[in-house]
DNA sequence: CGTGGGCTTGACGCCATTCAATCTCCGTGG
DNA sequence: CCACGGAGATTGAATGGCGTCAAGCCCACG
């Protein structure tokens, strides 16, 4: 996975030249100024084994982090113990665009695969909202696009019994990659108790959900990686409205 | 209710003028020309039944809209019919604040209880944020706590049992009410089943829960309003820790 | 006085948890 | 080279939380 990271920075002929400003486009017109300094912000990153706290929850930390490669999530420990993932973070995704204003985090940001994650100080922040309006608008875009994520994860986890639940998650996956022009097939490497955490249910029932669809050949695993052959039929059966990600119509 | 409609304007003494003003306190310190502005933007209001919808899913609404009195929510419909509630907005709750940067709702808000609604025009709140960066601060401060909330809410539909669930709302709602200076014991009107949709129970299972709550004494019913006698004990029954709500300390 | 909305209660069944055991990989160290 | 151990996946049986279906109650309102 890893191979990957060293173009990722250059990908000319399109004019997305990484993964944060790909998803920033859909949010504002950007133009050759904001996309040159998007890159600017990414040179400095660092990598991160899988499983590490990238914020932890109390702190109030120094620099904005974007994820670059891998996969993150925020996540609470109850006091029993169990861990609550309540979103996950792709390429692309800031971590926490504006815990200064609230001053403390109120939960964690941690590693679920081994990721590149780019750290930004506030003060670059604070001087590109100022001086990039366009990306200031597309970065308020992304945190109320956030938002809407967070309302469907409730209606799903409220609403749908948990083979739905799981199809719906990853239906909504598989278009974030898409939104973001990631390079490969879209190949989740979730383990089945990171999945069971993200939708409130006990690791033996995701493994057993996880069959169910791979039984109705709604999902495919190779390598533990889960696959999907038929994106339609997915979305399908877990009534799947993709509106919520306020991408363009034809993704 | 609405009895208490005329006087919520002049709220002297404190300099809270308002439950908007009071709320948005916590995320600024407001000055009196944010306080002035802020009552002037309040002055245009209707008062709306309960159960009519404020704003519908798929409006790009020309207003924004706050409560003043009331109960509203955030919710959306199911294709078999079930409404799943994502939010509850109370006195001092914009509706809206940045739709126009989302281009159109995801979602839809309606009145759970009759309401009074200010609504105040695009511009007039663009012109707000550009000329009181206390007062736009203060909104940014309320999306992320909205955020915040909206997190715990997803912990909390997918962690808990449907018991901790009903008592770890009703502590959230107790502490808000609180937060924003409500002149009046807690004392809370939603029908079970508003609560049942907000949680994702049936409304059955809604009966069964109160029923339970009340025989251990964590709440009180009286002409279908329910209290608390002891907040204390039910934040310990529900495990309820405050910090997400970003109130200060002593609260 | 009838009607409808909201609340209450019981019986039954299913979805998901719990507990427990087994299996497969893989990386590590003897 | 193989033994060992841990992480993750898989499977089975029993339990229980919650949903479903259905009936009846209370009370405000036309």
């Amino acid at each position: 996975m890893f191979e990957r990271h060293s173009d990722f920075l250059r990908d000319g002929g399109t004019g997305m030249r990484n993964f944060v400003a790909r998803k920033l486009s859909y949010g504002a017109a950007l133009q050759d100024s904001d996309h040159a300094r998007l890159d600017e912000l990414m040179r400095h990153w660092k990598a991160m084994p899988a499983k590490s706290d990238i914020i932890s929850q109390g702190d109030d930390p120094e620099y904005v982090h974007a994820i670059l490669d891998g996969i993150s999530c925020r996540y609470k420990i109850l006091p029993d113990g169990r861990r609550s993932i309540m979103d996950l973070l792709i390429p692309g995704d800031f971590c926490d665009m504006n815990i200064a204003i609230l001053g403390r985090m109120d939960h964690s940001i941690g590693t679920l695969t081994p990721c590149r994650v780019a750290f930004i100080s506030r003060s670059e922040i604070e001087d590109l909202l100022l001086d990039f309006p366009r990306i200031a608008r597309a970065m308020w875009w992304a945190t109320l696009v956030d938002e809407a994520i967070l309302r469907e994860w409730l209606v799903n986890m409220g609403q749908r019994r948990s083979d739905r639940q799981m199809a719906h998650l990853l239906c909504e996956l598989y278009l974030r990659y898409a939104a973001i022009g990631w390079p490969d097939k879209f190949a989740l490497a979730l383990t089945q108790e990171q999945l069971a955490d993200t939708l409130g249910i006990t690791v033996v029932h995701a493994q057993r959900v996880i069959a169910a669809l791979r039984q109705d050949g709604l999902i495919e695993l190779r390598d533990r990686q889960i696959t999907i052959p038929d994106i339609a039929r997915l979305m399908e059966f877990s009534e799947f409205n993709p509106d919520y990600l306020h991408l363009p119509p034809e993704s």
